[in-house]
DNA sequence: ACCGCAGTTCCATCATATGGAACCACCGTT
DNA sequence: AACGGTGGTTCCATATGATGGAACTGCGGT
């Protein structure tokens, strides 16, 4: 079954679906939840994650749940993880505000929420607030919503009301997002706050899953509905020029090589 | 062959160590490299690092060289790897400033230098200078020799002469390693700037190896000779403290599971 | 003391990883 | 333009090492 490929390692192609499991959850998780989500017998799973743990990429706290090991950590530490995205979408952020005079933002999803970690300050007066550190949440959030159109998963539990037009029910909060899906851009308008109104676009990870996202920000007198359209072209536009720009990170650096 | 230690799979035990090599590794890495880090095959290794790459793990550039796939980026976006060591060590570190009086500071490698990530400012005027974001060599700080007295490889090449005492000679080097090794902290005296003086102590990571550094430094006239031993001491120990802190971290949060 | 569940270990079976060699593609040379 | 070399992937027969059901262990709850 779950046929491979080509040319492959059953057991590693299962351990890494561990892995990745261990990584994208939360916080730590324990092996009966990691059996159920990959459909494999115990005793493999158990197996596997002795040979990850190991070699230090999974290890277990206290209470024997896993979680991230210290070779990954380490590695998270040295790098300063938003340079590499930073770095490469800053020009496109910045001429995204310059066309269209908003607050910009790039956002990657963390646990429950949204976090900015970059931002191109608006022209005008009014709408240069500082978003970075200021987590958002998922489902009324232009960011947010791009996030869950594209497979991130919902968090769990009640959807808070933030303001009287917040969209609290899930049901329709799925066809908004079919919405965003077919249309490319997600658009929310004061929902977050009254008065706001935002449109996000997805950034694409060199493997096309959506692990970041653009956004444009301001006041509801300059984002009119009539207005949004552009605003949501434009907002695509920088998104996939990011994405592209991703995807041929040559990672120009490293010179040193052999040499005495 | 390659006795395992008791349940596990020899596939995945190769793949993990492959994996941490691309990790380790500061830029893109070529196949042939990993296959003789490993020792492994050729074949192997291709089909190892298929199975990787299917897993996004890992991934390729534009020219075949492998580096840290999508998933590992994702997830170092999706924390901030310092929070976790900073929050944790932040109490111990300022506890050493007071005790001390000079500037404090937490470290960790980063290729080929040591970045500072945490700093408690020195309570006299000389000596505050703000170290965070501005890395320093491995071979002159007393932070680097830390993690090359445990392990961290030492970058090839020149080490390059930063003042007159500092020590560029590789077996001269080695040996300060070996003592730095066997008394517990580095001291370094002027070799990085004239007149400023480093002691500094390992932390280590849930699995013992050595991952973050403390160090305090301040100018020779008040970092003696006679006053080192002293502050070595209280530098190791609240090293370990911190070290202690980090293996207890049950990861406390994350209430939520199954719920509707 | 008893049940139940989470997780690890056993073990016989055979599916699956292995690695040497062939093969291919690409580059810098003569 | 032909060539040797290097870095990488694919093949394939072999037997090694992964597999998963069941038995086992250890805990935490009632």
């Amino acid at each position: 079954m779950a046929a491979a490929a080509s040319g492959g390692t059953q057991a590693v192609d299962r351990a890494a679906v561990l892995l990745v499991a261990v990584l994208a959850a939360d916080g730590p998780v324990s092996s009966s939840e990691l059996v159920t989500a990959s459909g494999l017998p115990k005793s493999t799973v158990s197996r596997l994650l002795a040979s990850l743990e190991r070699g230090g990429l999974v290890q277990r706290d206290h209470d024997g749940e896993v979680l991230h090991g210290p070779r990954i950590t380490d590695y998270a530490l040295s790098v300063r993880p938003e340079d590499t995205l930073v770095r490469i979408a800053q020009p496109h952020l910045e001429r995204l505000g310059e066309a269209t005079g908003e607050t910009v933002n790039l956002a990657v999803p963390i646990g429950g929420e949204v976090r900015q970690i970059a931002q191109v300050d608006s022209t005008y007066l009014l709408g240069a607030v500082n978003w970075l550190d200021r987590p958002v949440p998922f489902h009324c959030s232009a960011l947010g919503r791009v996030f869950l159109a594209h497979g991130h998963p919902l968090p769990t539990g009640r959807l808070p009301r933030l303001t009287d037009r917040t969209v609290t029910s899930r049901t329709q909060l799925q066809r908004e997002l079919a919405r965003v899906a077919d249309r490319g851009y997600a658009v929310v308008d004061s929902e977050l706050e009254p008065g706001l109104v935002a449109v996000a676009a997805p950034v694409r990870s060199t493997d096309g899953s959506v692990t970041a996202a653009v956004s444009v920000s301001g006041p509801s007198v300059r984002l009119t509905p009539h207005a949004i359209p552009g605003v949501g072209a434009r907002v695509i536009e920088a998104a996939d020029a990011i994405t592209l720009a991703l995807s041929s990170t040559g990672r120009s650096r490293s010179p040193r090589k052999g040499a005495a």
